[in-house]
DNA sequence: CAGCATCCGAACCGATACTG
DNA sequence: CAGTATCGGTTCGGATGCTG
């Protein structure tokens, strides 16, 4: 029987890559890191990331939404209150984001 | 004495950031996988995945050989020969693209 | 065989201004 | 306060053709 090795013709079909699609975006690994000691309103969220634009950061929240890594609860007052947190799915990839975080600071920060 | 958190002015401040921007091109994860069990040419690696064009291979390959995660060996032959190598750097990556991969199909795929 | 050069289109990031 | 709308600029991926 022979083997015959997969063949990639669309990069979805890595489940690497799709995790990465999840938790890759520009400033999404902060916003999940940020949220690991419980929630947090949009503004907090802006002031703790002030370099990430508004409407930037308003749609990787989303995005992360969509994708069941974080939540989002909106309470009905004047002025506006949401505030985002972690789901369980979330809380499972900051494991994973915590042995990236030693790698990186063992295999690519170390330059500096 | 006040604690003040870290504010993000640049996304690249996040150690994860700088992880998946090595590890995180379009194609990388699996050229990366694709070395796993020892080198392969350039030609292999492209009928492994030909979903890429051959442009954005080459590119990727030489980002990540710039990054010391693979070697890349040319023999003065002709017709010329190039080998691809995983290095102990890109090796090290492995272990945690194996979590990401067991991650991604208990959480991302599932849905399928 | 293993690429590089060129050109094109899509996706994304960002600053500013406006809204409920 | 917490966004959305709009417009630009940049980066990235992809197809095609050429080279040592």
């Amino acid at each position: 029987m022979k083997k015959v090795e997969k063949r990639y013709w669309a990069a979805d079909d890595c489940p690497i890559t799709a995790a990465i699609d999840v938790m890759g975006g520009k400033w999404k690994p902060i916003i999940i890191w940020a949220l690991i000691n419980g929630n947090r309103r949009f503004g907090e969220l802006h002031k703790l990331i002030p370099g990430a634009a508004v409407k930037v950061l308003s749609r990787q929240l989303k995005e992360l939404e969509m994708d069941g890594i974080i939540t989002r609860t909106a309470y009905p007052e004047v002025p506006p209150r949401v505030e985002y947190d972690l789901t369980d799915k979330g809380k499972s990839l900051t494991e994973i984001m915590q042995s990236l975080s030693l790698w990186s600071q063992a295999n690519v920060l170390e330059r500096i």
